[in-house]
DNA sequence: ACAGACTGCGCC
DNA sequence: AAAGGGCGCAGTCTGT
């Protein structure tokens, strides 16, 4: 029999390890081996002819990997799948670690899982005295962590091909995550700086307000007569209730429509405060270091299956500062992001035919529908489609939904029975199979029914959005692995991502990424008409703009 | 004094 | 009649 995987565990302390060769069903091939370097090791079986699918508990083994400098081809994410089987199980978030999983394969109930923190892998130079206490210890992590995978493939053989690919996929993101964590996003510190300083002052001493932030509250304050902290909606609120002026909350969008001498200042404030505040010095001196923004992401973090992040906030990048993300000398960055994705999803997975024939061109699919039915209004096409898969109804919305269902039934009729299926408190699920968290008590209650039918109308389609986009970053690593192409994955978000790369390679990359969407979107939709056109361009900075680019404001 | 909820806004 | 999905983060507010 043929050793299809090799399941790897590498010791807490130390560079040493352990490995045992399983056929495809997990079970083993010979005897564990004792590996006294495991990235050594790993290096050696990868570098043969066939290289395995790398089982493992979770993506740190393979940050350990990296950091010896060692990259592999595949793997299968133990706790990654886990928590995707779980779900599918209709338990969607009960503990999915490596123990947990054990726990349940020897019928006793699971532990909650560890706080990352908690991880005893999360940090091996942190010192005894701080280390978490040594209780569960698994005296035989690979013997363990053979057992659950064996399970798992036991699991994975009765759901169907669909699902399969999923666990794949979001394995392959977590190799992903772990690269783009490794290489870094370009980040001039310098740029970064001067953006700063244009738009807030020099950068203060200590924990001092800038300049320009001082000036505006001063104008505030001049303005309502009186000091007023704008950081204090309640304070705000008062202060323009005083002037006769009733607001509910101090939203911008709220202020702007008020007609007073504080308001121009106060949503000046409200903006470059929000810029110091979040990714202002102090942004920079603890995210950035030599030059590269480094945030740790966490795939599958949100219920849809889209990534997070934690720290740095590497998803809300403004666009006030995206000018400081630039390649280095002699490199280029590639920015890609899908057109119109969540449209062209529903589309697809809803089969209608005439959705998918207005989704059946690289050209704006808004732009198409609008020439169809909405007499050239791109705006309206957007916001009848963004209603369709968000349940929105306010603003006019309702009317043009109906005229989007008297064209596209089928599409409208998708997005309606998965409402209908959260207001009813059932499950949902992606198209590969992701499956919504289960209804929890107080869901029956009217109007949090029709929350969760809002909240299972748009999983449907976000998280097929996500598992194609996950397809998408497997596809073009291996892609790019191929090729011998040294583009670095720097960013990934949601349904746009980011490479750096040398100059002579930047147009072969862009061309990737356009393949790789295409290659996504068969291997979800075979042969549908629907099309995923990404917009890749080459640029030094991340703020340059296509010429004619259309902007987006809402989701794409 | 501290923790957690709430608010508001950035991103998709 | 009205009903807008998913996040992370910093600051304020509230409860203990």
């Amino acid at each position: 029999m043929s050793v299809e995987r090799v399941a790897l565990a590498v010791d807490a302390d130390g560079p040493g390890g352990a490995l045992q060769r399983l056929d495809a069903a997990g079970a083993p091939l010979g005897g564990p081996q004792r590996l006294l370097d495991a990235a050594a090791a790993v290096r050696l079986v990868e570098d043969a002819p066939a290289a395995p699918r790398w089982v493992w508990r979770n993506a740190r083994t393979y940050r350990r990997l990296l950091a010896a400098g060692v990259t592999v081809a595949r793997c299968h994410d133990v706790e990654l799948v886990e928590g995707l089987l779980v779900a599918a199980d209709g338990r969607f978030g009960a503990p999915h670690g490596i123990a947990a999983a054990a726990a349940r394969l020897a019928g006793r109930e699971p532990a909650a899982d560890p706080a990352p923190e908690e991880d005893p892998e999360a940090d091996p130079d942190r010192p005894a005295l701080f280390a978490a206490a040594p209780r569960d210890v698994d005296p035989d992590p690979l013997g363990t962590l053979v057992a659950v995978h064996a399970e798992q493939q036991r699991r994975l053989a009765a759901q169907d091909a669909r699902f399969r690919l999923l666990a794949t996929a979001e394995s392959a993101g977590g190799i992903v995550a772990e690269e783009m964590r490794a290489a870094g996003l370009p980040w001039r510190e310098d740029v970064h700086d001067r953006l700063l300083t244009t738009q807030l002052g020099p950068r203060p001493a200590g924990f001092a307000r800038p300049a320009r932030l001082v000036e505006l509250n001063e104008e505030i304050s001049i303005a309502f007569g009186r000091e007023v902290n704008p950081d204090s909606p309640a304070e705000v609120i008062r202060a323009f209730g005083r002037a006769g002026h009733e607001l509910e909350s101090t939203r911008s969008w709220l202020i702007k429509r008020i007609d007073h001498p504080a308001v121009a200042p106060l949503l000046a404030y409200k903006e470059l405060s929000r810029l110091h505040t979040a990714n202002g010095w102090t942004w920079l001196r603890t995210w950035v270091k030599d030059g590269r923004f480094r945030p740790e992401y966490v795939v599958g973090g949100v219920v849809s299956g889209r990534w997070a992040t934690r720290g740095g906030g590497a998803l809300q990048i403004p666009r006030a500062v995206r000018g400081a993300v630039r390649a280095d000398p002699g490199r280029r960055l590639v920015v890609a992001d899908a057109s119109q994705l969540e449209p062209r999803i529903l589309a697809a997975m809803a089969g209608d035919a005439g959705l998918a024939r207005a989704g059946g061109e690289d050209t704006d699919l808004y732009a198409a529908l609008a020439e169809d039915l909405f007499d050239g209004d791109r705006a309206r096409a957007k916001l009848a489609l963004l209603s369709a898969m968000y349940g929105q109804t306010s603003g006019g919305a309702g009317v043009l939904l109906g005229t989007l269902r008297r064209r596209f039934p089928a599409a409208v009729q998708f997005v309606e029975d998965a409402a209908r299926a959260g207001e009813e408190g059932r499950l949902v699920r992606s198209w590969l199979g992701r499956t919504s968290p289960a209804a929890r008590p107080g869901d029956e209650i009217p109007a949090a029914a029709r929350a969760r039918g809002r909240f299972t109308r748009n999983f449907v389609v976000q998280a097929t959005a996500a598992e194609w986009a996950l397809v998408l970053l497997a596809e073009l690593r291996s892609a790019l692995r191929r090729a011998g192409n040294p583009a670095e994955l720097v960013l990934f978000q949601h349904d746009e991502v980011l490479l750096h790369c040398p100059d002579e390679v930047a147009e072969d990359t862009a061309a990737a990424v356009r393949r790789a969407a295409a290659t996504a979107g068969r291997r979800l939709f075979g042969d549908s008409p629907v099309r995923f056109p990404m917009d890749a361009r080459v640029v030094d900075g991340y703020d340059e703009k296509e010429a004619g680019a259309v902007e987006e404001v809402l989701p794409a």
